[in-house]
DNA sequence: TTTATTATGGATATAACAGATCCGTATTAA
DNA sequence: TTAATACGGATCTGTTATATCCATAATAAA
């Protein structure tokens, strides 16, 4: 249970584009030499950021790309969700075997196959909890934030000097 | 990103035994067929378990498994550790690229190499405060947790009839 | 002691996925 | 028109998840 390399690549890919919105359309060239990752690869993954609207893509001549949407607006869970996927951290393999009486037997209730029915099961609930608690923290952080504080950091180097 | 199925099948096989850990020592047999997964596989999940001391076995007759400390000692945590392994959620592929002295550059600090060093980065510290959220909260779900609360919805369900 | 039973661990097979590369095509600006 | 750039399909490789089989060890009961 790990995030990909392409995560990696994607976040450091928009703190370079976050940066460096001055000049815009920043090239896959200067890209992946940044991330020392290949032009193919990475264009991969520049490919479905834009395809999910975090990135706008142009190409030709002095071509590049550039945030679609202010950095403050692009979160760690937009990101993470764009290249991981949006599957469930948890997904239950066999609602329909006899797995789940077990918590149903646990009151010795008569009604066996009526207890913990899928929409209410008690496994599930513990983590969708940790999902919505992992989704809320990861919402609370964007490509922004971290530069502001890569920013302050460094005024506070040079203030000690 | 996403739990294997290992980790449901252990969470589910650790639920039966803090169910039924009146008579002790539940066989692999019972188990998988409750679970609808073959002996074999799923012996190697409760082997696991067993080296990592959060099941006791008993090898011959009347042999089998059972919980080797209280249900409520055994957090969620601890199961999906034991079967994901105890890799960080983020690990930085390339500190000794070019890539982070972008996040120096920020600041527009002459020392570029001092500032974002592999102990203080800025990414990793979202990462490991998302990660460190959702320790917290899986150790505060245990497997007993899980069946008092199966026990109070099936208790409440008898008082409705 | 013997035997039936049960867990253990090694070897292996398969499928899916991550990571990565190549190349022909489409698109745009100069 | 052309040079530069992004796009997407095909493919390749290595790793991991899932799964099975079998020989061996350990244990309790007879
Ligand atoms: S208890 Fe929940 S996770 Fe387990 S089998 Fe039933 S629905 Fe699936
Ligand atoms: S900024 Fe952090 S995550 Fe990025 S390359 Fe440097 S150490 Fe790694």
């Amino acid at each position: 249970m790990q995030f990909s390399k392409s995560t990696d690549y994607a976040l450091h890919a928009l703190l370079h584009l976050g940066h460096s919105d001055r000049r815009n359309n920043v090239g896959i060239k200067e890209l992946s030499a940044r991330l020392s990752v290949s032009e193919s690869y990475l264009s991969k993954i520049m490919s479905k950021l834009r395809q999910d609207g975090i990135v706008r893509a142009v190409p030709g001549v002095n071509g590049g790309y550039e945030l679609a949407r202010p950095a403050e607006q692009i979160t760690f869970l937009d990101v993470i969700q764009v290249i991981e996927g949006r599957q469930q951290l948890f997904e239950c393999s066999n609602s329909n075997s006899q797995q789940h009486q077990l918590l149903a037997e646990a009151g010795a209730v008569p009604s066996e196959q009526e207890c913990p029915k899928k929409s209410g099961c008690l496994v599930e609930k513990v983590m969708d909890g940790a999902e919505q608690n992992l989704h809320r923290y990861l919402r609370e952080h964007t490509i922004q934030s971290v530069l502001d504080e890569a920013f302050k950091r460094c005024n506070h180097e040079v203030n000690k000097k």
